[in-house]
DNA sequence: AAATCAAGAGTGAACGTTCACTCCGCGCGG
DNA sequence: CCGCGCGGAGTGAACGTTCACTCTTGATTT
């Protein structure tokens, strides 16, 4: 119960407590007061760990952020067919969304806020991440429709997230792997030149 | 400047002041005193025409929402081909939240909050809407994917209002009306079946 | 082995600020 | 002089943050 690694319980405790809260009521229903309860902790710990409440949210968010990176490639093949590629990646990130309900209502809260306004879809892809060169390459092979790569993201990113969105409020049911499975092929052929 | 028609002018100036605060700076950083102070009035004279700030933030929502859908259906033809109605209507929405940011920012804040938890795409098309109704039809006649509903609400408002926030927050320009036309018919391609 | 001590993790009452909301007084038309 | 539309100082609750403090732990001294 006292230090685990380099990391010391109690930090881990509060970012723990930090996620769940304000996935379940908000930056705002979330307050120190709270966060510190359901981490065992006085409200002083959370500012031994953080120097605001703000920080304590930018820094659980870039966690967060790695931890669906690593997952999204695990598998990945950068030699295969280009809708193969697509459909993994896509696959990976819908499927993150669906099997991890608290950590997906983090996001959708960080991303509608001041916090995120700067950083967008274009952070979890870098500049030249693995998805817009797929875009360059799709195109000139003369699969990938030439629309700019905002609309692309778009296509891409706007039903997947409204569909994880959907699935965890209870709205529609998505556990069919199926029905994700087409879902995402939709998606390619949104994408796709005919 | 005392009354017009049977609202009071105070009352629809205190809807604006606080349609355009919620939508720059969020429903926290709209006070009570900050949408008195924009639309001349005193505090006080909020809590003459709305029981509580809950209420007038849900009125404001019901009243754009109406707008939306009589919008929408300028100009819509029920009896052409299924394609056609399509592209109207998601080209009419597109246009809408393109041509009224601040009218789409204050819908965002509104559907990623608290409020717009229980209400959510299926009152902006009520139960047996235009394009509910559409979907069935197209099915039948083998135009349209065999998902259910919810997918292909998703398929199609995902990139919708992922492409107006993106145009609004100046990270991708949407001002070429053939790239909307494109990307309209993009959403057609992913709900259709090839 | 016991006593001592320094360091720093952990705490929560208290503070200043901000918020939604109340309440009372003002001015004006009838 | 009354009544109504209205304004804004006032109010208590809730918030993020601070700080003076206690407690735990492991090394050092006796």
């Amino acid at each position: 119960m006292k230090k685990i690694n380099e990391t010391s319980c109690k930090r881990e405790a509060i970012l723990d407590s930090a996620l769940e809260l304000i996935a379940e009521k908000g930056f705002h229903g979330a307050s120190t007061d709270l966060i510190a309860k359901k981490a065992n902790a006085g409200v002083g710990s959370i500012y031994r760990y953080f120097a605001s409440k703000d920080i304590l949210i930018t820094e659980l968010y870039k966690e967060l952020l790695s931890n669906i990176k690593r997952d999204m490639l695990i598998g990945y093949k950068n030699d295969g067919p280009i809708k193969e590629k697509f459909i993994h990646l896509c696959g990976a990130l819908l499927q993150f969304f669906i099997s991890s309900p608290i950590e997906f209502k983090f996001l959708e809260q960080y991303s509608n806020s001041p916090y995120g306004i700067s950083c967008r879809r274009e952070q979890v892809f870098g500049e030249d991440s693995d998805l817009l060169k797929m875009f360059r390459d799709g195109q000139k092979a003369g699969l990938i429709k030439k629309l700019p790569p905002s609309v692309l993201l778009a296509l891409i990113f706007g039903p997947i997230i409204t569909m994880a969105r959907d699935h965890i409020q209870g709205i529609a049911e998505m556990n069919d792997k199926k029905i994700l499975k087409n879902a995402v092929e939709a998606c390619w052929d949104a994408i796709a030149s005919h």
